[in-house]
RNA sequence: GGGCCGAUAGCUCAGUCAGGGAGAGCGACGGCCUCUUAAGCCGUCGGUCGGGGGUUCAAAUCCCUCUCGGCCCGCCA
């Protein structure tokens, strides 16, 4: 069959039936396709997890991202779906961060903590080590609040796990147990996965933390069944290209005192959490998943969870690295563009390598735009976006209600609804993972009713409003400049210009060519040549006289000529005394738009 | 060495599952509004769809192969 045979027919919600294969616009709609198959018990379990060792960064949220879009589909389909999250905190510090950060989201270098507490601390579980900032239980605490945060900020909800809360509560002492007792069977699947592993050998599958030095250590040398306790020597651990010195003590250890090895920590999260679905970075996919499947059908009888497997994106061509510097967090990435946008980022295909460039971060946001374009405008319209990446309506169709952030939809906006109480608390429900089955419809049909009205300015032209800090000055101009339709809705204008703060904080980290801002401090110091200022002052009086965006713009020129100097130097000292810089928007409109007696006094240099 | 994933315009990316016209935005370049300054409008340039081979009437799309990149096969997650 051809697409030229015309008889495709028209794509019903984003899926088409061709023999026994759904096809789906979307790709979270095939992940939830494959974990309804698996005819999961209620509620369906969505599971992410991070190590919370460096300093939580947008890679982090990617991964509370891919599963709340499947759960997501998951609770439009009508099930109870219950999104958890780990923070993997009993895992050992293995190195000394480059830089920490508070929980206020500033970056602290080396210089401004103890590197030698951490040092001192290598290899005990970040929950056990002292928080260099002071302000958190521990290190792991810290680093766990930071990365609740990031999930928090982009609107994720979870039910949050700290593993060492875990660990100690017993969560996986069943499971430790289980496989100490028969340690001949985990040697024998593991072998088959690391070479470092012998079939015959003396592995252990479970790291005591030395009730002497603290350290997470290797060194098991029996299993007691009874008492479910293993008796160890505290070891040397590896730690990267480090080895971090065991003490030597001869203990006895509780299974609640220490860790599983991740590749058995987590197929007993899948137990323990009775997990569905979990998205993974393709870091796991060819290591500790294979044997993780293994461990979890053979030897603890549990249905491994539905795999994803998901790239890494690169920020500004590079991997994201602490050591390098090269990270950006959610919080920060949140200041640069709305939540929306960053959620739609992780809602594109997940297997597809793609860098996030701070630079081009308008590029993401015009497709956002597209993005929601397309769904407004349904599968059936002409598309006047054509084959633009995002412009997909019927991917938009599935994904749109998802990616774009409930928290965010103005309360204005929902009093406008037939019954805004209704429409209040669906969102609500929406915005705390809890919906009712018809919650999705009725969000669907907001959407596409009042919310329909809705107002995106360009990214680039709201990084150029954020000249001025005047809310009343930048709507005027988007209006003048007809961004704003006359008939928006004043909660649309509001969201619209909510834009600008971030797109102008896009200019100033990036100090692009949108960068400029209105100088409306000291006059700056600035030479002006005689015959240019005599121009300026005359430019002044029609502003005075109230001349409108064109008649001052004339006068620009009209005034050059006069004086006989160029209409460039004219324009470069206006731009020097509004702008500090030789350039900037159409001079003409923008000065008549700011307040009339500011601009009749810079351009006669008086303030 | 073995494996997984990827490569489409200068940049950021759609399109690949289901074969049929190579696309978008940005950038660049040119033009327009009494006006060199755009944040508006119009237009142009820009691609052997990483290379090669195969299947097919037809391949960015399916198959094989090679190259390059990321990751895994140690630790850790």
């Amino acid at each position: 069959m051809s697409a030229g045979d015309g008889d495709d027919g028209v794509r019903v919600g984003g899926d088409d039936e061709r023999g026994d294969r759904a096809y789906h616009a979307f790709w979270a709609d095939e992940v939830a396709d494959r974990v309804e198959a698996r005819d999961p018990e209620e509620p369906v379990v969505v599971k992410g997890g991070v190590s919370p060792s460096g300093v939580p960064h947008a890679g982090h949220v990617n991964e509370a991202l891919r599963g709340y879009y499947v759960a997501s589909v998951l609770r439009e389909r009508d099930h109870d779906v219950r999104q958890v999250f780990t923070s993997d905190d009993r895992d050992p510090l293995r190195s000394i961060p480059y830089r920490l950060m508070t929980l206020d989201g500033e970056y602290v270098e080396r210089d401004g903590f103890d590197v030698g507490a951490l040092g001192r601390n290598l290899g005990r579980p970040l929950t056990d080590v002292p928080d260099p900032l002071g302000c958190c239980d521990s290190f792991g605490a810290h680093q766990t609040a930071l990365l609740r945060q990031a999930v928090d900020a982009v609107g994720v909800p979870v039910d949050f796990y700290s593993a060492t809360a875990l660990y100690e509560d017993g969560a996986f002492a069943d499971v430790a147990a289980d496989l100490l007792a028969r340690p001949a069977e985990v040697r024998a699947l593991l072998a088959e996965f690391q070479d470092s592993v012998d079939a015959d050998g003396d592995y252990w599958p479970f790291r005591p933390r030395c009730e002497s030095c603290g350290i997470v250590t290797g060194g098991v040398r029996s299993f007691d069944a009874d008492t479910r306790t293993v008796r160890y020597v505290c070891e040397d651990i590896e730690a990267g290209d480090r080895t971090i010195e065991g003490c030597g003590h001869e203990g006895v250890a509780d299974l609640t005192e220490g860790k599983l090895p991740w590749r058995f920590e987590w197929p007993a999260q899948w137990a323990h959490f009775r997990v569905d679905f979990e998205p993974f970075g393709k870091d796991h996919a060819e290591g500790s998943w294979p044997s993780g499947q293994e461990i979890a059908r053979d030897l603890l009888d549990v249905e491994p969870p539905e795999p994803l497997v998901y790239e890494w994106f690169t920020l500004d061509g590079a991997a994201l690295s602490s050591s390098s510097g090269n990270v950006i967090t959610a919080g920060e990435l949140l200041e640069l563009v709305e939540s929306d946008a960053l959620r739609y980022f992780f809602a594109k295909e997940p297997r597809k390598q793609r860098d996030l460039a701070v630079a081009s971060l308008d590029g993401l946001v015009d497709e956002f735009d597209r993005f929601e374009r397309a769904y407004f405008r349904g599968v059936d319209a002409a598309d006047p976006d054509q084959g633009a990446a995002g412009a997909d309506p019927a991917t938009a169709e599935r994904a749109y209600p998802y990616v774009l952030d409930p928290r965010r939809v103005p309360a204005a906006a929902t009093s406008a609804a037939d019954d805004p109480g209704t429409v209040d608390a669906t969102l609500d429900r929406v915005a705390a993972a809890d919906p009712d089955p018809a919650d999705f419809g009725r969000l669907r049909a907001f959407l596409e009713g009042v919310f329909r009205e809705r107002v995106r300015v360009p990214y680039r032209f709201a990084a150029v409003l954020g000249m001025t800090e005047r809310a009343d000055v930048r709507e005027e101009i988007a209006r003048r400049e007809g961004h704003l339709p006359d008939d928006a809705p004043a909660w649309a204008v509001d969201l619209a210009l909510d834009r600008v703060d971030h797109a102008r904080a896009w200019a100033d980290r990036t100090g692009n060519r949108f960068d400029y801002r209105v100088e409306r401090g000291a006059l700056p110091d600035v030479d002006v040549d005689g015959d240019v200022a005599a121009a300026l002052a005359e430019v002044a009086s029609v502003v005075a006289n109230g001349g409108d965006g064109e008649a001052v713009q004339g006068e620009l020129y009209e005034a050059a000529d006069r004086h006989g100097v160029e209409a460039a130097d004219v324009f470069e000292a206006g731009y020097r005394l509004f702008f500090g810089d030789d350039e900037g928007p159409r001079l003409g409109p923008f000065l008549a738009d700011l307040d009339r007696e500011f601009v009749v006094a810079r351009l006669r240099r008086e303030r």
